[in-house]
DNA sequence: GTCTATATCTAGATAGAC
DNA sequence: GTCTATCTAGATATAGAC
């Protein structure tokens, strides 16, 4: 087999074994028998075994950029935000081994500590700039510091929901309903703070995403 | 040693161990290293290290079983409902090991997995009485599901604030201040809910919680 | 009850032939 | 590039003396 084709067999293999099992109870001669390669084989392509988490948290974070870094998210309209959000928790449930364990793999591993800290700043930050979008549009209202503990309850949401989720349903996250329901719970977190018209309009919304995922 | 007290002074030292590292980064030789004990008498006290874990847990759920399973909840009032939050992430602080891998830890250990399953159900039970209590006093109004989702929300956060908190201050939970910080962004989540007085009211006492935190 | 010494096992990782 | 065989380290857990 060509070199790379391997290199992304061992990685497609390892996500879903660590999405499936846990990453701390996957090992690697685990990744090479399902596989169907050897042990020594996988270490030829990767130096270690947080070298392969380390790969699939790249990859992951090469498709999440574009949505974290929006050019001028005071432009966008109401759906849009919505639609991001749904695109960010699919992503998120694709590599959902990642937030599982996110302690221990950013204390065992100092590049990725550093990447996903960066990350969550820059979520916060986009979190709070579509606030403020939607205050600029004068959809929404906010006084004090309601805008940041939003900013922190949806970041909260968007972090730890898969891992939370899981507690309940087990095997749920596969499904995409869990995603919907994640999405319409932080849509009616921000409602509250919405005016008329737009909150009647977005409070439907969010309770007819419900409906369907339920 | 009495008998006793070695098996106390074992429990004392892995919560305190496994609070600073993770419990997956905390073998048996080090807890007895730290207690100064040799590996064979730890193994006399406790038959396996998820021993341990379960034993913790089981304090644990002695202590946070009463906060949890309240008599009337809908004849409490509104700052006692905080107060009762407040004791209740301040005894999870302080075996906040258990939230930090609840993923694995569950998935390990069978006893534990139902066991936590359990109270979350509870608690899910109890901060929906309790919003139901706002609502009967005719403190705050919910209209369709914004009492359930609010509730899951509460339950996140009670659930996973501590470790999301400490992706962004390592070492800030041993203060009590992220705690308290907790307690209010949870208070400033039902506040938009509130009618007037009482939402002025709560929401600047929430205010004042936060100021004293930062 | 407590110790020292050690068994057992399993994980990650390497060496060297092909 | 890939394999088989093996090393090494470290963790849980046990045996048996005191």
């Amino acid at each position: 087999m060509a070199r790379r084709d391997t290199r992304e067999l061992i990685l497609s293999t390892s996500l879903e074994l660590f999405n499936q099992f846990g990453e701390p109870n996957v090992t690697t001669n685990a990744i090479a028998d399902e596989a169907d390669i050897s042990p020594g084989n996988l270490y030829y392509h990767f130096r270690s075994k947080d070298d392969i988490v380390l790969e699939l948290f790249k990859r992951f974070l090469l498709r999440f950029q574009p949505l974290v870094d929006l050019e001028s998210p005071a432009l966008l309209q109401a759906e849009d935000l919505w639609f991001q959000l749904h695109l960010g928790f699919e992503l998120k449930g694709e590599f959902r081994f990642l937030y599982r364990n996110l302690t221990d793999l950013t204390a065992r591993i100092p590049n990725l500590d550093r990447a996903m800290r960066g990350l969550l700043q820059r979520e916060r930050q986009t979190a709070l700039n579509s606030l403020t979008g939607l205050e600029q549009a004068g959809v929404a209202a906010f006084e004090g510091w309601q805008k940041e503990l939003l900013a922190d309850s949806i970041l909260l949401s968007m972090t730890y929901w898969i891992p939370f989720s899981e507690l309940f349903e087990p095997k749920g996250l596969e499904d995409s309903a869990a995603q919907t329901r994640a999405v319409a719970r932080v849509l009616l977190s921000v409602t509250p703070h919405f005016r008329e018209p737009e909150k009647g309009q977005f409070t439907a919304l969010a309770q007819r995403y419900l409906a369907v995922a339920q």
